[in-house]
DNA sequence: AACACGTGGAC
DNA sequence: TGTCCAAGTGT
């Protein structure tokens, strides 16, 4: 009863004034969720905007190709994401006359839409009295609570929703959830929470007793995989070879260099990588890099071989030859739309 | 349950 | 430079 009439004075002088939360339909409010995912809201605002720009509702995001919804998403990461919501578009418009879900339970369905999407979603369009509960909302009640076990166990999720189902209001149970993300995003933060100006102080376990930085426990650190990638950026003229990378692992579906790709850090180019050029015939084949490119699980080191080739060159299946300001318009992994866009500035200064 | 899945910013 | 992320989901 506390907790909530506190956070409720909180958000009357501080909620966050997001564009995004301004007159949403249901449709907005669900790409909002998805776009800001593990998403920090400066990086992924922008992609709101365009997003919405170009397909205002669900039929025009169902209408769209895959691969123009994921050239919209490029850059901003977890691209099933954008596979799933495209997937979901489609599925909602002709399968379900373009209505979406009611409840959290059947929000749950979509692809893309976990525990805390649908919670969220259904709190705050349909007023659904079920908490949504996100990194913020775990990290405020873990050190509440001095919750012990580390996040992503059984009890820690059973703890922190029993506290919320005994605190959320059934008035207006979506404003109590937005408001609980905003306060541990402005004053919970990791890191160095705001304790000397939090409202909670008096009554939060870990403010009491000082152990803030404890909460929330994690589990042990993993140790990132290295990878390594050799890609061969094939030129003719203004010509470039690239292939649609398979829906099976990282960046899948997005268009890419040719590559050889291994486990561990590659620290030459043998002979037998090499080989691996043989069906696009290089000629004087240069190496750039390599690179690091860090992702949360790996490290990837990256080398490119630029070569030359023949004008008539059968390629192998799936792959394509594309002019290169066709191939700057195609969705693209980060490192070889740096790549190519470095390029192309090479080949314009060149031919100047 | 544990791991795969991106990126760029903060410290 | 290295570490830790930021409004999680799918398998």
């Amino acid at each position: 009863m506390i907790f909530r009439d506190i956070l409720k004075k909180w958000n009357e002088k501080n909620r966050q004034k997001y564009f995004w939360r301004i007159n949403r339909s249901i449709y907005q409010l669900w790409v909002s969720e998805i776009i800001f995912q593990q998403t920090r809201i400066a990086q992924g605002e922008e992609y709101y905007q365009r997003f919405i720009a170009r397909f205002p509702t669900v039929q025009e995001l169902a209408s769209a190709s895959r691969d123009e919804v994921l050239r919209l998403w490029q850059g901003l990461g977890y691209y099933s994401r954008a596979l799933n919501l495209h997937k979901a578009a489609r599925m909602i418009v002709d399968e379900n006359n373009g209505q979406f879900p009611i409840n959290a339970d059947s929000w749950q369905k979509i692809p893309g839409v976990g525990p805390y999407t649908a919670a969220a979603i259904s709190s705050i369009a349909n007023g659904e009295c079920i908490p949504a509960i996100d990194g913020n909302v775990k990290r405020i009640v873990s050190r509440w609570l001095e919750i012990e076990s580390p996040m992503d166990t059984a009890d820690f999720t059973a703890k922190v929703t029993a506290f919320l189902n005994e605190h959320i209001p059934k008035k207006k149970p979506g404003l109590f959830n937005e408001a609980l993300m905003d306060f541990g995003s402005k004053v919970c933060i990791p890191g160095k929470p705001d304790c000397k100006n939090c409202p909670f102080i008096k009554y939060c376990g870990a403010g009491i007793h000082n152990t803030v930085s404890k909460y929330p426990v994690k589990k042990k650190n993993f140790t990132k995989k290295k990878k390594s990638i050799v890609y061969f950026v094939i030129q003719h003229n203004n010509n470039i070879i690239m292939k649609q990378r398979d829906g099976e692992d990282l960046w899948k579906h997005m268009y890419d260099f040719p590559a050889y790709e291994t486990e561990g850090h590659l620290n030459k180019i043998t002979p037998a990588i090499l080989k691996h050029m043989d069906p696009f015939q290089p000629e004087e084949i240069t190496t750039i890099g390599p690179m690091k490119h860090e992702l949360t699980h790996i490290t990837l080191k990256i080398f490119f071989l630029r070569a030359k080739t023949k004008s008539k060159l059968t390629l192998p299946k799936d792959h394509h030859c594309f002019s290169i300001e066709k191939a700057m318009t195609l969705a693209k992994p980060r490192p070889a739309e740096k790549f190519l866009d470095q390029m192309k500035n090479t080949y314009l200064c060149h031919n100047k």
